[in-house]
DNA sequence: TAAGATTAGGGGTATATGCCCCTATATGTC
DNA sequence: GACATATAGGGGCATATACCCCTAATCTTA
């Protein structure tokens, strides 16, 4: 801080407050987040659970790196929220072929669980749908994408 | 879980891993997030921080419990939030008149450190509206706005 | 093939977030 | 004014998330 600046003043600060994408994106995902999860408590799982067993489900046996460049997360951030799930019993942590990397791999409690959320998902999902509509549900998403991809590293 | 049901198959998978909402609204969360912490390192403020400085700037003196409402935040998570924050001096925590309340401020120090990462802030924005364009910025308000309130309780 | 570079994960540290339950304080009612 | 009720926060607990740095394993190249 080398010259005296101005202070932030009223006008500037709501404009911050009305228009910081990082603001209006992380409190739509805190929201949506919550209702997803009680959605799912019934089968006691948080929805990142679920979305992290789902990915799982798609991609098979998979690395931690590839996991975590499928949805876009550290990949030290991914290895902690997988050690839950691993807890349970729902997924399986193992060394690859490359020693280096640890494979994880869904059990079969882990797609029972699945199948189980299943349903609750598409409640969820029906019902947030519901409310935004197809049109408003297709916009999000692009935007939502391209703020992804644009941001993204590498 | 009582009747035997079909294990969710692969498709199924593929859907919820396309179309789930609260996994694109988290990911892109996480992805903004990162780009606006790495606009505001220089300030060494993340914007999670500079959201909440700002929110009090706007307010003035608020109870925790005021705040959380007015960012959508559950007021526990808020408290400790604010902690960081507190501690680099940066807002002022006192009991209120009514002895129940706790009353946030902004200091001098805070006011000063949001002054100095405005700017960093609306060059951070800016991008972000660079790459999604005018309309593309206003569509997305407009469905995480959406969605923000109607999965809001209360 | 041995030395250097690259890659995959793990652990430390810090923050962000929510739920539940407990305590302190107010408020409202008889 | 005493008692029931409602409200504001705090603490415990668990998870989510990122960055940095370290180690182990693999790959590259002289």
């Amino acid at each position: 801080m080398s010259a005296k600046l101005k202070a932030l003043d009223q006008n500037q600060a709501i404009e911050m407050g009305k228009s910081c994408v990082c603001f209006i994106t992380r409190r739509a995902a805190r929201c949506i987040t919550q209702f997803y999860d009680e959605m799912l408590r019934p089968v006691d799982l948080r929805s990142t659970q679920l979305i992290l067993l789902n990915s799982i489900r798609i991609l098979g046996s998979v690395s931690i790196k590839r996991l975590a460049k499928a949805v876009v997360m550290d990949r030290s951030a991914l290895a902690r929220n997988l050690k839950p799930l691993d807890k349970q019993g729902l997924i399986r942590i193992e060394r690859g072929e490359d020693l280096r990397e640890r494979v994880v791999t869904l059990t079969k409690l882990g797609l029972e669980k699945a199948t189980e959320a299943f349903p609750l998902w598409e409640k969820a999902q029906a019902e947030v749908q519901n409310k935004l509509g197809r049109e408003g549900l297709d916009t999000l998403f692009a935007s939502l994408s391209g703020v992804v991809l644009l941001t993204r590293k590498k």
